[in-house]
DNA sequence: CTAAGCTAAGGTGAGCTCTG
DNA sequence: CAGAGCTCACCTTAGCTTAG
């Protein structure tokens, strides 16, 4: 879809872009290049010149170049020109403050491998690893997750940064992660009604009884969140798309939810539920 | 040349929403 | 709960294009 953007141009906006669309020029390639009938000549060549540093950027792998010139609910776009450099991200903490609380796990998915954090045990190795990727997706991560990263571990995340609430919040999709979960029939079975603040109680009775059982429940619902990060952006990027001329053409199948590693038990959840 | 029309950009302020 | 960041509506301004 990225090579058929046009509104991440200045002077671009997306109703000149439908125009486009709407005039066969469908993507980066068709674009008259030589003052073409469609802009002045003047306007031609601005545009031109931007689709060249675009496609540098694209051939750079420099997702971050295209989510600064677009909107956050545009972000979308960039999703299968940088399918292989995303990085899926969930954090929990003791709470809400960046400055009392702390990062309890990390759960990280690259769409292959699923990794963890864990306070106390591997947490630092998260600096490193995240260097690893070039687009982030997170829910609401604009505002918690990466300030509070960056906060705690002291480093910086540059990278690009696709924060679905903005682009489901677009398609009238709200209700937090969960609620934008339910909205396309996804169910969490064991850890239905488990949400942020269970998991703070998760973390206190691990730290406070030690067992492993609490510690792998709370990973486990750590993993869901990004594991339906996945689902929920190639259900947004397939809607999006049904927005544009391109809906059939690049639809993107749903991909097999990736295997949770860990297990919500039972016990824990019913024992601390009453809390 | 001027006038009109269109668009984008920039600014503002209110309102909404989400995180554990 | 606090508070950051976004959207949206609205306005103004500036630039470009076209018609006469």
């Amino acid at each position: 879809m990225l090579e058929k953007t046009f509104c991440h141009i200045p002077g671009i906006s997306a109703r000149v872009e439908h125009s486009l669309w709407r005039d066969g020029i469908t993507s980066w390639e068709r674009f008259p290049a030589e003052g073409g009938p469609f802009f002045s000549w003047k306007k031609n060549g601005h545009v031109a010149l931007h689709l060249d540093e675009s496609r540098r950027r694209l051939a750079a792998n420099d997702p971050a170049y295209f989510c600064a010139a677009l909107p956050s609910r545009e972000h979308w776009r960039l999703f299968s020109a940088f399918a292989g450099s995303i990085a899926y991200l969930d954090i929990e903490t003791t709470g809400l403050s960046r400055e009392a609380d702390v990062i309890t796990t990390i759960a990280l998915y690259d769409g292959r491998e699923i990794r963890t954090y864990v306070r106390g045990e591997n947490l630092e190795a998260f600096a490193a690893d995240i260097r690893n990727y070039r687009l982030l997706v997170t829910y609401n991560g604009k505002c918690f997750d990466l300030p509070f990263i960056e906060t705690a571990l002291g480093i910086s995340l540059p990278m690009a940064h696709i924060d679905l609430r903005y682009v489901l919040g677009s398609l009238g999709m709200r209700g937090g992660l969960k609620g934008c979960e339910r909205e396309i029939g996804l169910s969490r079975g064991a850890l239905d009604g488990v949400d942020g603040l269970f998991a703070v109680r998760l973390w206190h009775d691990w730290r406070r009884r030690g067992e492993r059982r609490t510690l792998e429940t709370l990973l486990a619902y750590n993993i869901e969140d990004v594991i339906n990060l996945e689902l929920l952006m190639v259900h947004a990027y397939n809607r999006k798309l049904a927005e544009t001329p391109f809906g059939d053409e690049l639809r993107i199948p749903v991909p097999e939810p990736a295997k949770n590693p860990f297990c919500a038990d039972a016990g824990v959840l019913d024992r601390l539920r009453g809390w």
